[in-house]
RNA sequence: GCCGACGUAGCUCAACGGCAGAGCAACCGCUUUGUAAGCGGUAGGUUAUGGGUUCGAUUCCCAUCGUCGGCUCCA
């Protein structure tokens, strides 16, 4: 129910409660104005509540939304009942007549082939009001009996926010406020809980809190500089999957970040991707654009010698920066920004190689998740898109029907994406639920119809001669800074032994035993421990307190008997006390996470 | 890009037409400490940038840049 478009969702309880809480907040807003001054649009239940966008005379304030929450309140106590009727198009049309786009949903409805919501439905729909109270509404329902059946200590206002009218730019620009409603007050309560949970765990937050990376003003909005403790937590996602790709039968190779003009002509990038690309660098009258994308250079290495069948599949992987523009109201921290670097690679394959390398892929991409830490996965399949679609139909068939088919294997949880492929080809993304259920889409496995053959890519068969390989794109992690923003957010900061940047910090109690803690900071050095030694004239609790707020997994204490006993004191970020242990054991037990990657 | 809110010390925030402040962090002392903040001191600012109004602007107005919440899009 992330979209909250579940079947369940819809015909239950909760989403009546949010669609008539919606319409007591329209009621709520419309009686602040005059009747021909206030406009309303639509007012849907969504994932976790719901929405109603309005055309007002003013600027609605957070004032306002407290005294629309209290009048809302009232309303829910009048017991409305709410009346359904059904109309005419002629009737609903005079009945909204000062309503613009009530008109022009009625108008659509009555087209038939949409419904309100601009969504497609098969057929013509009945065009229903409801009516709560003095307030009436275009509105196919379904609502709860009446305002009394809403929790008036379960809702919530929680925003205003611009919204395109039909979400469409070149309409008018509406004033959105977002609500919640639940069943029970105790519900509210846990959701605020998780929206305040999800706040201290934001990475941008985090990420300055432990100094992990910083976006900077004079650099320029959405390009990422990342400082040691990141870089560090950067470096060993990359180290990590490297070493699996190599294993897992990938080359790597390097490619420049720019590229000629007729490159991106040739890939067909300046034609359908222009408007994300950078303005292009003249460069002795030849003109040169930043990657957007790094296939193209990775199918030059395809074709700088003629391929064999006995060649392929051929794997070739590159952390690949590129370069988007993105317009500045979308840029959010890590997970939107305006140059970042892919985990990317383009698999060459025969035909009767494709079902096999496709299972090899989307396996090697769930097993480097789960060495994150993320457990529970949602596939997307995208499918053919007769409106922009390059290739014949029944080309899609059997590497839409490999896709799938991979999936079922794998036996991830999937829902088919009706249409929504990209033109090139039909493709997986596979979104991974955080530690607060939220989703992220990370990995996405494509392929390509298109560049193979503008790019003229082939390879001599076993017949001796010219075939078209398939062409996949993947990336695993999607970008690594999306990645380390989202790996952030799901351990709060609390990355698992193997990632954290700083894995144990010893603190001597008074300056005598610094000296052992230094000697002790050289064992675990050389066995390979990621350790700091706190010698600050701080007390030992202002360094604990410290050390836990940067989340690091180990506090070692040191003091006179610590020394006596050539031991540490152990204690946890989980605040869990071990006590006092030997060095060596202790080195074993990190260890031995590190190798678990817990 | 658009709508709205917001930019004050490294960070979190005060002051809101009349001398720009606090806590934390930094630095210097004192303290030598037993599992989440010891005490004292010092330094730190063209109040995002540029213009305007005013005797006087951090405060009011305009523009630009940036951040945040959304719309749209996406790795």
């Amino acid at each position: 129910m992330a979209d909250g478009k579940s079947e369940s969702y819809l015909d239950s309880d909760l989403y009546r409660i949010r669609h008539s809480t919606a319409h007591v907040m329209a009621q709520a807003v419309t009686e602040m104005f005059d009747p021909d001054e206030a406009k309303v649009a639509i007012g849907p239940p969504i994932a976790e509540g719901f929405y109603y966008d309005f055309d007002l005379p003013r600027t609605l304030t957070p004032e306002d939304l407290e005294s629309i929450e209290k009048r809302m309140r009232e309303i829910l106590a009048g017991n409305f009942e709410f009346k359904r009727e059904v109309l005419s198009a002629d009737e609903a049309r005079e009945l909204f007549a000062d309503q613009p786009y009530k008109i022009e949903l009625i108008d659509g409805l009555d087209a038939g082939g949409l419904d309100e919501y601009g969504e497609p439905i098969d057929e013509k729909p009945e065009i229903s009001i409801y009516t709560q109270d003095t307030f009436t509404d275009l509105c196919r329902g379904p609502h709860v009996a009446n305002t009394g059946k809403v929790n008036p200590d379960a809702i919530k206002l929680l925003n205003v926010a611009g919204a395109y009218w039909r979400g469409d730019e070149t309409r008018p620009m509406l004033q959105r406020i977002y609500g919640t409603a639940w069943e029970s007050a105790d519900d509210l309560e846990q959701y605020l809980w998780k929206l305040e949970e999800a706040k201290k765990r934001d990475h941008r937050r985090v990420g300055k809190d432990l100094d992990l990376y910083s976006v900077n003003e004079a650099v320029g909005p959405g390009l990422i500089l990342w400082h040691p403790k990141g870089g560090m937590v950067r470096k060993l996602t990359e180290d990590f999957c490297r070493d699996e790709h190599e294993k897992g039968g990938y080359d790597f190779v390097y490619s420049p970040h720019i590229g000629k003009a007729s490159l991106w002509e040739t890939s067909g990038h300046l034609d359908w991707y222009q408007e994300a690309m950078y303005s292009p660098l003249d460069i002795e009258g030849q003109q040169y654009y930043l990657k957007p994308m790094n296939c193209p250079f990775h199918v030059q290495i395809f074709n700088t010698r003629t391929r064999s069948y006995r060649d392929l599949p051929l794997r070739f992987a590159e952390w690949g920066t590129v370069y988007r523009y993105e317009r500045s109201g979308v840029l959010h921290g890590l997970l939107r920004v305006r140059g970042f670097t892919q985990d990317d690679a383009h698999l060459f394959c025969r035909p009767d190689q494709m079902p096999e390398e496709i299972d090899r892929v989307l396996n090697f991409s769930l097993n480097i998740l789960r060495a994150f830490g993320f457990e529970n996965f949602q596939a997307y399949l995208s499918t053919r898109n007769p409106e922009k679609a390059a290739g014949d139909p029944e080309d899609w068939e059997a590497p839409t029907e490999a896709l799938r088919q991979s999936l079922e294997r794998e036996g991830v949880p999937y829902v088919v994406d009706e249409g929504e492929a990209v033109f090139y080809g039909p493709k997986i993304d596979i979104k991974v639920s955080d530690a607060l259920g939220r989703e992220w889409q990370l990995s996405t496995i494509q392929f390509d119809f298109i560049l193979p053959e503008r790019f003229n890519l082939a390879y001599v068969g076993e017949d001796g001669e010219e075939h078209r390989p398939y062409m996949i794109h993947r990336a695993l992690l999607g970008s690594m800074e999306r990645f380390m923003g989202v790996l952030i957010e799901h351990h709060a900061g609390a990355f698992p032994v193997w990632l954290a940047p700083v894995q144990a910090v010893l603190i001597p109690i008074a300056d005598r035993h610094a000296e052992y803690a230094r000697e002790v900071a050289a064992t675990m050095k050389e066995a390979g421990v990621r350790v700091e030694v706190d010698d600050r004239g701080e007390r030992m609790n202002a360094k604990i307190r410290d050390a836990q707020m940067q989340k690091v997994p180990y506090m070692l204490v040191i003091g006179d008997r610590e020394i006596e006993a050539g031991a540490v004191s152990v204690r946890l970020r989980s605040e869990e006390d071990l006590g006092s242990m030997q060095i060596d054991p202790l080195i074993e037990r990190i260890q031995e996470e590190i190798i678990a990657r817990s």
